[in-house]
DNA sequence: CGGCTTTGACCGGCGC
DNA sequence: GCGCCGGTCAAAGCCG
């Protein structure tokens, strides 16, 4: 996954319960910055990837990894703010599942698995807008669509603020582009379930996006941005140089 | 040759 | 104290 900063892998170690190595990484987008990344596949299903962020960056990044940066970290934040019981949070989770899969353009769920906030993405359908910069229907979701206000242009959004305001660590969920997204998708589905703080975080988190859809729409083109990073395969950054900053540390 | 990945060793925290 | 486990180090090798 590239996310808009240069990384250096400095580790790997296979996890107790998870068939898949995690990975240990660095940026080196400057000397001395301490941010680090742990990427893991899920065991459960291996095209999704779980990457941690943890740290803050000490040098300048570049638009893109700003975006980036903001678009998974104001869905985190958003989770931190929500609550609501387990029970309401699988069905929110259902209805995630429901509203965002059916489109087979895209798909973005967050999550909080305690004690830190997860953002799940599932761009496996989604068009590289590197590739096909014509393609604007990134999050194609049952929603009016109107370009500012419905939930899928809010998700970039949302994963956008809470990197300023001091979240502890940021978690993404990504799923290969190669991935068979049926398969992903149940593999996802089963994990939130699997977690009750993860489905009360998810639920609150969807429940915010759209309660909130109609207060928050003053950066659209965060979409974009986010799903050009997301979907960049790029292994070696060569996505332009592009940082991803602003991951707050305790 | 420089930068990166790989990989086994090492270290510290934690539970028993 | 001991063992397990997660995280880091660093030497070796790979690659452009």
């Amino acid at each position: 996954m590239t996310d808009g900063c240069q990384w250096r892998k400095y580790g790997q170690k296979m996890a107790k319960g998870n068939p898949c190595p995690r990975a240990y990484y660095r940026c080196t987008m400057a000397a001395g910055c301490p941010v680090r990344k742990q990427v893991q596949r899920c065991a459960e299903d291996r095209t999704i990837l779980v990457t941690t962020y943890e740290g803050n960056h000490n040098h300048p990044l570049p638009p893109a990894a700003m975006a980036m940066a903001q678009t998974t970290s104001s869905a985190a934040r958003m989770l931190l703010s929500g609550s609501m019981s387990s029970t309401d949070g699988l069905m929110n989770a259902n209805f995630l599942t429901r509203t965002l899969l059916p489109c087979s353009s895209s798909m973005a769920t967050i999550s909080a698995s305690a004690p830190f906030p997860t953002v799940t993405l599932d761009l496996t359908h989604s068009p590289n807008p590197l590739q096909f910069p014509n393609h604007q229907n990134h999050f194609q979701l049952p929603f009016p669509p109107h370009s500012s206000s419905s939930p899928a242009s809010l998700l970039p959004q949302i994963f956008g603020q809470a990197l300023y305001n001091n979240q502890s660590k940021f978690s993404g969920l990504q799923l290969s582009q190669d991935a068979d997204p049926s398969s992903s998708v149940s593999a996802a589905t089963a994990a939130i379930a699997a977690d009750p703080n993860f489905t009360a975080a998810l639920a609150a988190a969807i429940t915010s996006i759209i309660g909130g859809a109609q207060h928050q729409n003053n950066n659209a083109n965060t979409n974009n941005s986010v799903a050009n990073n997301a979907n960049n395969n790029n292994t070696n950054g060569s996505n332009n140089n592009i940082n991803t900053s602003n991951f707050s540390e305790n």
